[in-house]
DNA sequence: CGACGCATTGATTGGATTCAACTAAGGTGG
DNA sequence: CCACCTTAGTTGAATCCAATCAATGCGTCG
């Protein structure tokens, strides 16, 4: 099986197989990590991480007062945290949701293979240009779309991030998210989180039971969540 | 006066009389805008834009039903839009709030200066990394703030960003929004950012009348807020 | 002056939170 | 293997924050 970088950058740009043997270099020291584990060693080092297989990991920001906002979610292929190393301080923490497993990056082998391969170079930034894309599209949900069509564009974007490094069958995936962890991310309660989830269910759009989501309707969940691929420019460009 | 992009990026890097001037070379094309003119070149060419003079502009996302939420807020010495090339279609909207004034650069001037200037380069990538902090910021504010605090820390980070660029004296500022711009921004309503701008005044944070804000006690509003200026990588590092 | 953009106020409705209790499932150790 | 404990998910009732729907004031500009 590919991994899920080079089955990621290959939404955007065609790879030959020295290219994706390149990729694959550059992610070979894997390392497991622990669930919860929010002990990635980021402001230690000048290293760059990556998450990798099946597995879930987030940006977030604890608040005074015991509330939490998840800002990104991570999936495999995803890069971790690319740019510590020139703001001195980080802004946000970075945990792992589940168990999964890191590939560890010296930033000078990243940097070395960008400047030897502009294709490589070109999807490296759309990567980062696409994540700040999400970045925009979680602003709008949060600030203008109700719990009901906030926790359905999430549930979209998931499902289309993940169908594109293949790990959806059938409109099934594993969903890296606990009820809680969805309210932080919609920026909702778990209470709530938990009564919209049942009307989503009721209405026949998902199934969800033991961290496995089926999306029953695509079209119809997309349309409640106002949900648009293009946006986050996750669909293949013709050329 | 120096260009609200030298000293917008002097706080992050120290720069000599050379790399000033290179900058204000960068920056000679300056083109007037309309307020509310939405009509920025943005697809149409390799063109690289920067918000210039005492002015506002933002991005935006319309969604059916005819709300809208603005994702970005950009002041003097902001990209206006750095990468618009590499992802074929834009994802949101850009428009100027004010009138205002914009330098159109190449984006080739803009790789052989950050190429030559390695200083310079990286000057210019803590700037897009604070924007995505922002951005971060911003999610945070949206979905764990009540509108008090959300409305309070949009402020401080205007007060915060204004002064960096010399557009601060005595704690009063020109605000570059119109109530319904802060409730476009904050995820509110008009009428309840209206009301939130009263108890505000009420409670003696904050003056505010005719476009001129007045940042009455900083260290209260800041508290009311939860901002934390160092998140958003404004403030000097040592060395 | 009239029109328009912006700000303000009131009354009402509704979505989401809060607080609290309770069930179901999983894991661990005696 | 069952008792125990933890974690995740579910339910109910009361409360509250913010949205909604109008209507009005006010200043500016053509």
């Amino acid at each position: 099986m590919t991994s899920a970088l080079v089955r990621k950058l290959e939404t955007f740009v065609d790879l030959n197989e020295a290219q994706r043997t390149k990729l694959d270099l550059l992610c070979s020291d894997v390392r497991p990590v622990e669930a919860k584990a929010t002990s990635f060693p980021m402001g230690s080092g000048p290293n760059i991480f990556m998450s990798w297989s099946k597995a879930g990991a987030a940006h977030y920001k604890d608040l005074p007062g015991g509330s939490r906002q998840i800002t990104a979610l991570l999936l495999p292929g995803d890069f971790l945290d690319a740019d510590v190393t020139i703001l001195g301080r980080m802004d946000h923490s970075v945990s792992a949701i589940t168990r999964c497993k890191v590939a560890y990056i010296k930033p000078d082998s990243l940097n070395a293979l960008a400047s030897e391969d502009n294709l490589l170079a070109r999807a490296f930034w759309w990567s980062t240009l696409v994540d700040e894309a999400t970045l925009r599209s979680w602003l709008v949900n949060l600030g203008r779309r109700d719990a009901y069509a906030r926790i359905a564009n999430l549930l979209c974007e998931i499902h289309a991030r993940m169908t594109l490094i293949g790990l959806v069958r059938e409109d099934r995936l594993d969903l890296p998210l606990t009820q809680d962890q969805i309210a932080d991310a919609t920026g909702l309660t778990a209470v709530h989180t938990n009564r919209t989830l049942q009307r989503l269910r009721a209405d026949g759009l998902i199934g969800l039971g033991r961290r496995m989501l089926t999306v029953l309707d695509v079209p119809g969940l997309q349309r409640v969540a106002g949900f648009e691929p293009t946006f986050l420019h996750l669909v293949r460009r013709p050329g």
